[in-house]
DNA sequence: ACAAAAGTGTTGTATATACACCCATGC
DNA sequence: GCATGGGTGTATATACAACACTTTTGT
């Protein structure tokens, strides 16, 4: 009996309704910062199953073009496309596969594979500018599923897949230069200290975060301006720098120091 | 017009074969490590399209029970499966989602959605041990692609996913314990270093690299034993470590010295 | 005896941390 | 002036790379 994937991927090429119907989905993972609270969108479920409970943002990725509009090119091409329902898109954004989900089960209906993007953004706006006028909101990742007073308990395996986000996000701000996708495209070492804090969740020292910012080569570039004003209560006016373009950080910031 | 994800789910799931049909397939890049050689399983192609090339083990998820045999609970699971089919299994392995590739027309028939997993093990046999019987064989990563005399060029886009895998082990390889998965349970420090210079192909101080893995809390554990006999040509005999179960290595071990 | 491999000691250099301090600005 | 925040200097501790050296084994 000679029955292997080949053989068989030329039978569905044929008769594509020979095996069980799947379901690709995306589903967004959105981050930003406001108020140096990190925040993750969700949107209030409409329809059964789990309806009313508050989900990613997410779809059916476009396999053809069809009457509902073209097929998505790529899978980060769906990841827009969903997201730019429930949202305005900001101009800059760093987008990231974190991974696929297709456990049995985890949709009640059929077999449905999702494959989870992480989008990181400066503060966007609120999502009642978006073109779909489903509820949805801006939530703190504290307030998320890890015991206590959960307002949002997330749909399916949603919690699941925000908390691998969250790590994925944790784990890279040490050892590349994400951190500077939550921020505008200029900005000043103290902003993106807070960026760190708030992601992190712990307090750095701030003189040499700056130096170590400084010493990492092509992680920040220099504008040679100065920032309009200093703090709210005084204080000397900040250099304002780009992002480098680098993405692997040599030596990497540890968040496991004392 | 309100026709958010929510309405489309649920029209999916009363007709099915509304929506274009999709295929999910998992791809398996199973690495291992012979006579300091990191090698990739590699089949040739039986069927067209690319018949004759080298390509990924791999094979469709089975998405429902069927008479092909039962659905694979979830995605690793069917890794394992399609990766049984072309080689024998070793007893111990580490295995993590690479990602996902869906581009339109990275497969000529159907939109085809690949799960790619990476599988690290020790030196596995040779695959005519599988139950498949297709040309199967272990290619060393320094033969695929990249230019230059390339005895293997693989099909499809799994150059590609090959080029994320080796490029992910390496990175790995730097701040988590990961290398332990190309040894066997019980292994030496000097096996160890050997790990890391097969991929990231550079020699390592031996002797700082001693300290350092047994500085770093956690990454392996001393059993008390020694190896049966040192060196073919003499030399001490080595003690003998197994994995100590950490994830993260603290401090990380970079590969950018000079 | 000799070579080979494992493992330890030592030392100069680089890097990180903590703390003190100066600079510039708002009120 | 004085509080606030940006940015620099510097001493101390720590970590790392290089090299020398000792230990243990096979031939």
């Amino acid at each position: 009996m000679r029955r292997d994937a080949d053989e068989r991927e030329f039978l569905a090429a044929y008769d594509p309704h020979a095996y069980a119907p799947v379901a690709v989905t995306v589903d967004v993972v959105a981050m930003t910062i406001r108020a140096r609270e990190p925040l993750v969108l969700l949107v209030r479920r409409g329809a059964s199953p789990q309806k009313g409970r508050w989900a990613l943002p997410g779809g059916f990725v476009r396999a053809e073009d069809g009457p509902r509009g073209p097929a998505d090119p790529d899978l980060p091409d769906a990841a827009l496309r969903v997201l730019a329902e429930k949202t305005a898109l900001p101009t800059t954004l760093h987008l990231e596969q974190l991974g696929t989900y297709g456990a049995r089960g985890r949709d009640p209906r059929m077999r449905v594979f999702s494959v989870a993007y992480m989008l990181l953004a400066p503060d966007l706006p609120d999502p009642e500018q978006g073109r779909d006028t489903a509820e949805a909101a801006w939530v703190p990742w504290r307030d998320l599923g890890h015991g206590g007073t959960a307002r949002y308990e997330p749909a399916f395996d949603h919690a699941r897949i925000i908390a691998d986000a969250v790590e994925r996000a944790r784990a890279k701000l040490e050892y590349t230069s994400l951190a500077t996708a939550f921020l505008p495209p200029v900005f000043t070492i103290t902003d993106l200290r807070e960026v760190y804090e708030a992601v992190w969740d712990r307090s750095l020292h701030a003189a040499n975060f700056h130096r170590k910012i400084l010493a990492a080569p092509g992680f920040v570039r220099d504008t040679g301006e100065l920032a309009d004003r200093g703090g709210s209560g005084g204080g000397r006016r900040p250099r304002l720098y780009r992002a480098g373009g680098t993405a692997a950080l040599h030596p990497p910031l540890l968040r496991s120091a004392p």
